[in-house]
Order: C-alpha cells, then sequence, then structure tokens
DNA sequence: CGGCATCCGCATGGATACTG
DNA sequence: CAGTATCCATGCGGATGCCG
C-alpha cells in the first residue's frame, strides 16, 4: 500500500504527521477539475494565457489565474513573463508536472474507454 | 493526444458532441478529492459505509453518502445492502472501478515522490 | 494581454435531527 | 447502522472594472 499515511492520516510521529497534512493539502489542491483539466492541456507544449483559456472549454478567467497560481506555487508549471507590450505571458510544465500528467492521461483514457458502461450503468440506476 | 474531444469540446456531428459532453461530466464526477479519495480506499477491499468512513480522514457523513451515489450510478462501485438488523451496506469496487484506482494510485504516488520539490517549490514562490 | 480587486448569487458542504 | 431531510454558513466561482 503506497499510500497507507495519505489515506489513514494516523501517523505515529510528528514528522510523518507533518509530511502527511502536506500530502492531504496537495492532493486536494490537484484533485480538482480545473487544475487537472489544465495540466492535461499544457501537455508538452507552452502556452499563453488566451491560449490556455481557450483550450480549457469552459474555464473562466478568474478560475485560471487561481489554479495557474496555486500550481505555479507548487511547482508544477513555469511561468514565463515577456516584458513586452502588449503583454505575453507563457507557461510550461515543469518535470513533475509533466509527471503528473502521466496520470491524468490515463484518467482521460479511461473516462472515454469506459463511456458504454458508464450510461448503462446510469440507466439500470434509474434516472 | 488520447482526449481531443475531451478538452477541446469541437466535435463537429451530434453523436461526437453528445459522447464528449458526456466524457466532460463524467471527468467533472471523479475529479474531485472525495471520489478520488473513496476509490482509493476502497481498492480492493469491500467495506461498509462506517468503516468507508473511518479510513477517508475528514469526510463527512453527507458527502460519503452523496459521493457514494454518484459512484454507484456511474457504476463505479456496487452497493450490497445485507437486510439485516442493525442493517449492513458493503462498497466494493467494480472492475471500472479498479480501473480507474489504478490512475489514482499514480496520482498518489506521485504526490508522495514530490513532496520535497513542492515544499522547494513553495519556499521560491514566497509564502 | 494578463492580473488583481470587488461584488454578490448560489451551490457546496457541515451540523443536526428523524426514520427504518 | 445507514439513509434522508432540513437548516444555514461560507466560500466558490462568475461578472465586471481598472491597472501595468
Amino acid at each position: 500500500m503506497v499510500t497507507k499515511q495519505l489515506l489513514k492520516g494516523l501517523p505515529e510521529d510528528a514528522d510523518l504527521r507533518r509530511a502527511d497534512s502536506l500530502a492531504r493539502e496537495i492532493f486536494s489542491d490537484i484533485a480538482n477539475k480545473w487544475a487537472l483539466l489544465i495540466i492535461e492541456a499544457l501537455g508538452e507544449r507552452t502556452l499563453r494565457f488566451s491560449e490556455l483559456r481557450n483550450e480549457v472549454e469552459g474555464v473562466s478567467h478568474k478560475m485560471l489565474t487561481q489554479n495557474l497560481r496555486m500550481l505555479e506555487r507548487n511547482g508544477l508549471v513555469d511561468r514565463k513573463v515577456h516584458p513586452t507590450v502588449p503583454p505575453r505571458v507563457e507557461y510550461t510544465l515543469t518535470e513533475p508536472g509533466r509527471a503528473l500528467r502521466t496520470a491524468v492521461d490515463v484518467m482521460c483514457e479511461w473516462t472515454h474507454q469506459h463511456l458504454g458502461h458508464i450510461e448503462g450503468a446510469r440507466g439500470r440506476f434509474e434516472g
């Protein structure tokens, strides 16, 4: 069980407790719709703020900014500001960000592969 | 690009548009903290409601019920009611649920592997 | 263009209580 | 024990406006 501490949250000593609380915090940060969609949209590319806004269907200006700050703060994306006019800001996944992307890829793939099963399940569930 | 439609949302015909909208809906359902933690907690085991409540640190009665209903509706968990008194309700991941769990595992593993990097990034970000 | 602040409606989610 | 319903606070998230 890889994630014992993350899940059980009952570490015995102070260091473990700190690490686990940090892990929970990070997991809560990234386990949200917009963050995952942003990571997936970036992929291997470098995108500007406005390009990202187009790629991530339905995201608002505010949510995009907010999540990008969070991802930058956690070292998942790199933010490069070009001091031109008009301003040009580019976002790129860092190495850890790209590592996480493989997990997001799996989730997206899973979603597409199970569309049929889920539709069936919903029908059976009574909707 | 595995997830073109999920990400871009610009399908040309009606069927693709329907499938994509369904995919987005499902992705939004599962890309949330509690759903992912519940899936991870279940793993290969079968757990009762109250056991699950203990395993998933910090989840409220209401959130657990709500997310379990959602996961059941989408066919990710199987809900078995034993008509005893007191009642006994057991939850188990279905095959698709277990498939998704591998992705969640990767996310959890990623979190632990990058704790150090993230702490460093936060320091650099000024906090 | 990108970022930040403000306002504010509404859904989210906690607490509580009641049923089978 | 598990589920549902109700109440209620708060915080998420959209809209708008201004600034570098």
